[in-house]
RNA sequence: GGGCGCAUAACUCAGUUGGUUCAGAGUGGCUGCCUUACAAGCAGCAAGUCGGAGGUUCGAGUCCUUCUGUGCCCA
């Protein structure tokens, strides 16, 4: 079968997908194994896949394939968040767009109906897209946080805490969003520096005086003024405190008192306290008891408690731009100057939002907290990277209470009821209840009016923060509130959790604390921080900007494996990557490059049984291999060969080194490649349970790319319509099998792919459930001496470029006879090797020096090679002779270390011998370039 | 103001408990190759006082102090 030259992953990914899932091979259901779990972060159900998805999705992917690999009960639940202000405000856009209806005009029951057609029909269509990144979920357990089952669950949760008296109502300073009419909890205000103007405006005294200048960057906020406040250290304002003065434009009097709060270098040093729109003046408030006069509405317009008439109405900005009219009209503006200050914004709506006074739900943070904190400290539940837990601990030992309560529709309304009676106040007759019947009850116990109806009670028309339900993720997916010794209890804690560290108090910190709540359990051994994904000026990628590249299309033209690869191969936990297409491009041309490996592969032919041929070409030469060439094992027909048969990897690299079918050389490349392989795998092991995927992906790649296929595949490599023999083909089809195994996690589709096309398969034998290749011990002492054939080869692949001699043109190298290059040598393969990865024609080891030859060092032997051309001796002067310099430097710092003999003494005996084989090698090698020099 | 990071090649970044020839990778650059798997490729090369200064140690890119620059979080 013809293979194309280029790897094209559209319709391969497309197959193997669909076939992993109808295989069933991502279900998890609880049975004897150890289970592997993990929990989506789920997106918002408007979402569609971006950057920062992949990135994250991807991590999970890679961890769940290994889990399945390795053997576990790999368990991957998938599911979107409601995201209620998002997705409310995506609803109530469509109902105008589309049904020509206004929010206002709907009754809720109505809205909600129209909100989850929109769902159903819009929503998650981030899931299908997940598919196409090659996400391994168990779909069957997609779950949604507005699922009937997950809704009663938060319900339940609110119940709870109610009970246990962790949560309450109350009147509150909040964040208020006038787009949204909504209130907001503090991690949702996003500041930003922004430019500002600072008035300076005059309140005259009562008695006539020139009373006291105030500097406010919110003029429009003075008529909800109820005091000026100074600080009672500052000199210039001492006599002032306990005088009244009067509000510009209407005259109201308010006292001015004194408060450490003020800070005495800020503006005029004088502050007007306006407790109805500032946090800290509502608090100064609070402490001398002054009233709270609200002026600006939930909308943003100023209403008339102003009792200034011509700003009534006007949209707090507006109202801003006009009052600078006024106070000069009534000569109370001093000055107008330009700062920057602090604006806090709507996450959601980029609305500047309106500190505001108001009744909502809090949950108790502190009792919650402690065993959260407790938790990430102790490092029952592990940070990667660590230094996230400063941040953690620096949010948790300054909690403050949770306002849970949001002014929408689309979310889990809040499960409490009042009495409409008039004059009852609220606080007093409220009943939370699973359902109204149940609330009923209560009110009628409470009152002991036993006529009370469904009618003469008021459900609170909030919904839930959508992190009062998100928070509740882990457990409530496996159903653990319902039936906590249920599947949640094979499931529960999960292994890690991977998500962006922006959501570290949002959501991380919530689902500890609801773990323990609940569950008296973490929700999650591990958390594994992803970075921001950025784009190459370092900007976070957002719509806005537009320099999100979109991630259908970088799929589609890299290949699911190829965009993998990149944001993999960039990614260490914790970082910021800074996304570039470049690093897709990559990812394409690795996979490219691993199916050339198989076009070739696939390409060699292997004779029919028969009499075996000697693959590894003989040259006389003055060099005596160590022994005869010991002949292949006989072999059973059908038989796999000595090199490959083994099942186990123990056995595999526990092989004696022989000779086979293909010669003394492949038989060393084979054994090299697999002890290669299982150092290769080692440094894998390690890299995952540290959670170091790149690190472990990159040392993949570069086995794959410099190891295997440079090295490896070219030195079995038959010549030219050569056919190969049988031992060498099998070997290399078994290696290249397993490093598809081991290389699946990150790149699943090419190496089904290329699973399947390496062997015929039986139905079910696919790469997606092998057992990972488990690492052995290795022989590091041959690879080290394949190392020392590379060197040489390299070395004598420079000669060749300097000398411009070309690629394919025979050379004659002469080795000087030594002991170590005897050792070398000794090798069965070692020798042949050289001659075909260096293109040799004849390669002698002898104590003469030959003439007209470029040399050089490797390790401690010298290599001559010939060439027909004359030597440039001053150049080659010059060359030998920095290269000595270079030498004699080294030696001198080794001998450095070992004469002090505190180093000798105190360094371990290994590091010390070390330096001696250093120094004696170095020694050598000045030897060696000193009797290069003088024979010149 | 409080806290947390980062600073290594032209660029983007690795570098694990301090110790092998440890100063690395990819990209970019340079030289040469259309070599029968791959030009999305092959072979080779050059570039860094590891931000500055001090300290601990037999030994520091790695630990400590400090300075400078820079980014982020909280207030």
């Amino acid at each position: 079968m013809e293979l194309s030259t280029r790897y094209t992953p559209s319709e391969i990914e497309e197959r193997w997908y669909a076939h992993w899932e109808g295989r069933g091979y991502f279900r998890s259901v609880p049975d004897e194994r150890e289970p592997f779990s993990i929990v989506i972060p789920p997106p918002n159900v408007t979402g569609v896949l971006h950057m920062g998805h992949m990135l994250n999705n991807t991590i999970q992917d890679i961890l769940i394939r290994k889990a399945r690999l390795d053997g576990k009960n790999a368990c991957w639940v998938p599911g979107t968040d409601h995201a209620s202000i998002a997705t409310e405000a995506k609803v109530v856009h469509w109902l105008r767009e589309e049904k020509k209806l206004r929010k206002v005009d709907l009754t809720r029951e109505a809205f909600m109906d129209y909100a989850y057609q929109w769902k159903d029909k819009y929503g998650g269509i981030i899931l299908h897209q997940l598919r196409k990144l090659g996400a391994s979920c168990d779909w069957d357990r997609t779950a949604f946080t507005m699922d009937k089952g997950y809704y009663d669950d938060v319900i339940q949760v609110f119940i709870d805490l109610y009970k246990k008296d962790k949560l309450y109502r109350g009147l509150r300073m909040v964040n208020w969003d006038p787009e949204a009419k909504t209130v907001l909890s503090n991690e949702e205000v996003i500041y930003g520096e922004e430019n500002a103007q600072l008035y300076h405006i005059q309140y005259k005294g009562v008695d006539g005086s020139a009373g006291v200048t105030i500097a406010t960057q919110r003029p429009e906020t003075i008529f909800a003024d109820v005091a000026i406040a100074v600080n009672p250290k500052d000199p210039r304002y001492t006599s002032l405190v306990g005088k009244q003065v009067l509000i510009p434009l209407i005259d109201r009097a308010i006292p001015v008192i004194a408060d450490d709060y003020v800070d005495i270098e800020f503006g005029t040093g004088a502050l007007k306290i306006t407790p109805a729109h500032d946090p800290n003046d509502y608090e100064v408030g609070q402490r001398h008891k002054l009233d709270v006069i609200d002026t600006i509405a939930d909308d943003g317009k100023l209403n008339d408690k102003c009792t200034f008439l011509p700003i009534v109405g006007l949209d707090r900005f507006e109202a801003r731009k006009q009052m600078r009219g006024f106070l000069e009209g009534c000569e109370s503006l001093v000055k107008i100057e330009d700062y920057m200050t602090n604006i806090g914004r709507s996450e959601r709506t980029n609305a500047v939002v309106e500190p505001k006074l108001s009744l909502q739900w809090f949950v108790k943070m502190t009792d919650l907290g402690a065993p959260a904190l407790k938790a990430v400290i102790d490092e029952e539940v592990k940070f990667y990277p660590p230094h996230f837990q400063n941040l953690y601990r620096n949010w948790m030992e300054n909690l403050r209470d949770w306002c849970i309560s949001r002014q929408l529709w689309w979310g889990q309304q809040i499960p409490a009821w009042y009495l409409k009676s008039e004059g009852l106040s609220q606080e007093t007759h409220v009943f939370v209840a699973a359902n109204a019947d149940e609330a009923l009850l209560k009110a009628k116990e409470a009152t002991g009016n036993n006529q009370l109806t469904l009618n003469d009670l008021r459900q609170d028309e909030d919904v839930l923060d959508t992190w009062a339900s998100s928070w509740l993720w882990p457990i409530s997916v496996f159903d653990g509130f319902k039936k906590p010794d249920g599947e949640v209890s094979y499931y529960y804690p999960t292994n890690v959790l991977v998500t962006g560290w922006d959501i570290i108090f949002f959501w991380v910190a919530r689902m500890i604390m609801a773990g323990y709540e609940f569950r008296g359990e973490k929700p999650f051994k591990a958390v594994y921080f992803t970075g921001m994904v950025r784009d190459k000026q370092r900007r976070k990628m957002s719509k806005s900007l537009g320099n999100s590249p979109d991630a259908l299309q970088l799929l589609e033209d890299f290949g699911a494996d190829g965009v993998r690869y990149g944001l993999m191969s960039s990614a260490a936990a914790g970082g910021d990557i800074l996304f570039d297409d470049k690093l897709c491009e990559n990812g394409r041309n690795f996979c490219n490059k691993l199916w050339n490996a198989l076009r070739l592969v696939k390409g060699w032919s292997v004779p029919p049984p028969g009499p075996l041929i000697r693959g590894g070409e003989r040259i006389s030469s003055g060099i005596s291999p160590s022994e005869e060439a010991r002949t292949s094992p006989t072999q059973m027909e059908g038989e796999r060969s000595s090199l490959v048969l083994s099942e186990s990897d123990e056995a595999r690299t526990s092989l004696p080194l022989m000779g086979g079918q293909g010669g003394a050389k492949n038989a060393l490349a084979i054994h090299w490649i697999n002890h290669k392989f299982q150092q290769t795998l080692t440094q894998i092991e390690s890299d995952f349970e540290q959670f170091r995927l790149s690190e472990a992906l990159l040392g993949l790649y570069s086995f794959i790319w410099d190891d295997f296929c440079a090295w490896y595949l070219e030195m079995v490599k038959p010549g030219y319509e050569q056919p190969i023999d049988q031992e060498t083909y099998e070997a290399t089809i078994d290696i290249y099998s397993r490093i598809m195994v081991a290389l699946h996690p990150f790149m699943p589709f090419v190496t089904e792919e290329i699973w399947h096309q390496l062997r015929a398969r039986t139905e079910g034998d696919d790469v997606c459930v092998q057992k990972y290749p488990k690492a052995v011990a290795f022989d590091l002492a041959l690879i080290t001496q394949v190392e020392s054939a590379k060197t040489i080869i390299t070395g004598i692949r420079e000669v060749r470029n300097q000398n411009q001699v070309k690629p394919r043109d025979p050379l004659a190298i002469t080795v000087q006879d030594s002991e170590t290059a005897r050792a070398l040598f000794a090798q069965e393969g070692f020798r042949e090797m050289l001659m075909k990865m260096a293109v040799l024609e004849s390669l002698e080891l002898s104590g003469e020096e030959p003439a007209n030859a470029k040399s050089f060092i490797s390790g401690t032997d010298k290599f001559f090679v010939a060439l027909n051309q004359t030597i440039d001796v001053a150049a080659e002067r010059k060359k030998i002779t920095e290269e000595l310099e270079y030498q004699r430097g080294f030696i001198r710092s080794i001998e450095g270390k070992l004469s002090n003999e505190r180093f000798v003494a105190s360094a371990p005996a290994a590091v010390v011998d070390n330096e001696r084989k250093k120094l004696a090698d170095g020694l050598a090698r000045v030897q060696m370039l000193e009797e290069s020099l003088s024979k010149l």
